[in-house]
DNA sequence: CGGCCTGTTGATGCGACTCAATTCAGGTGG
DNA sequence: CCACCTGAATTGAGTCGCATCAACAGGCCG
């Protein structure tokens, strides 16, 4: 790991007005945020935080991309979360007085912003507006972790991977359709890790769809065929 | 559903002073809180709110249970949070301009305050403690689905059930030790759907329990005899 | 007493994990 | 530039946990 800090604190202000988080905010509160935040950078699978340890304040990703992990004692690993450039993470651990709930590793070399919990919390109590973002901000996880659950208690792998790429879809096309393509993000063992199951049972899960014609691949690319049919799967529909 | 007022407004107010979302407001601010909240009564397996349907506003619930479910197509059901009295729910749909992510659903006859959004946001913007509170708030429960989505993703049933009734008895007794003893304050079809499962592998789960002598059953009473044990199958150790 | 709901127990089938073998792709060094 | 190595991805065979289906026992209430 390791501390840089930016040519000119006038960069960070800028950095800081595209997160969701800071919208809205008067100058002189972004100008505070690019004060007491902190430059941390990571190499490629590093870890940020380890689950249980004490949260000391919470990170904005600059670049790269982040998992946050859950592992069991025989070594298996569930992703609760993949983590975009822009995003924050280990916001929950700040506000409860206790230790961050899951481990965040990076996945490649990624830069980020931290933001002491003490500081922080400062310039909460003056700023309704980042209160509110914030709570905006957890709702939207709250929300993310409620449909993990469902998917995970009520859907098969199928039906997950379905959802999963059509999300990915509307988020890259903004609308879903016959003949859009996609690049998965990650390797398909992460994504296995995603969806709550192995890399064999998602390889096996692709080549169904595959042959029923839903999707095409090519290589790490995926072209979705039949949305419909797709749609339908990630309802629960059997195939 | 029915709508009733209390008789003096006074009682409202020390009604909240007792909700861990209220904790340390100014006299003011519970007065307020208490003006625009809004009493409303549910007979038992009344839908409080439907998942989808757009949020006004969140609950706390005052006496009773309450189920929050995710329902699939045909018919299975998942219970994400069973809701104790003076606990709020539905508060994370208040701050997304959204819907609620979950359908609650009322197991008795059961009293609730109501807080309408608008109100309250306004409030929020007037105490930096009241936001506080409810960011806290919000990141228990970002806490508590992280760790059932954990549950169902790497740990089998035994370990889930092992989890809950180790939980259940330090809730009750304030410690784990043997002997000890604790009463299901729902029914096994009801936490079974809690637990992810169905009522027939928890009775089974259970009956297995009690044959390798690690809890005693009587009627709904359940005593936990070898709290060691119980708490290696939480862990995810094979039985 | 009879109906209903909850809970228990048994037999069976399916989805997905495990283990193992093989192929493939990317990166490295001779 | 090719041979090599390593980790990822694929495919097959076997197993296991758990849901499903079905039958039945017990408690509660009209």
């Amino acid at each position: 790991m390791t501390n840089a800090s930016l040519k000119d604190p006038g960069d960070k202000k800028k950095l800081l007005k595209e997160i969701y988080l800071f919208s809205g905010l008067a100058d002189s509160d972004l100008a505070a945020l690019a004060n007491i935040s902190i430059r941390k950078d990571f190499l490629r699978e590093s870890p940020i935080f380890w689950e249980g340890r004490e949260a000391q304040g919470f990170f904005i990703l600059l670049s790269g991309y982040v998992k946050l992990v859950k592992s069991s004692l025989d070594g298996k690993e569930y992703i609760i979360r993949l983590v975009n450039p822009k995003e924050t993470f280990g916001e929950a651990a700040v506000f409860a007085e206790s230790a961050y709930p899951v481990t965040a590793i990076s996945l490649e070399d990624c830069q980020t912003l931290y933001f002491p919990k003490r500081d922080f919390l400062e310039l909460l109590t003056s700023s309704p507006r980042l209160a509110r973002n914030m709570l905006a901000t957890m709702s939207h996880l709250l929300y993310h972790l409620t449909r993990q659950l469902e998917d995970l208690s009520l859907k098969e792998v199928s039906a997950r991977l379905a959802r999963y790429l059509l999300e990915k879809c509307l988020e890259k096309h903004d609308k879903i359709e016959a003949g859009l393509a996609l690049d998965l993000p990650i390797t398909k063992t992460h994504l296995a890790a995603y969806l709550g199951t192995i890399s064999e049972t998602l390889s096996r899960t692709l080549a169904r769809f595959k042959s029923l014609g839903v999707i095409a691949m090519d290589k790490g690319r995926i072209t979705i065929n039949d949305p419909l049919l797709l749609q339908d799967i990630a309802k629960g529909r059997k195939i």
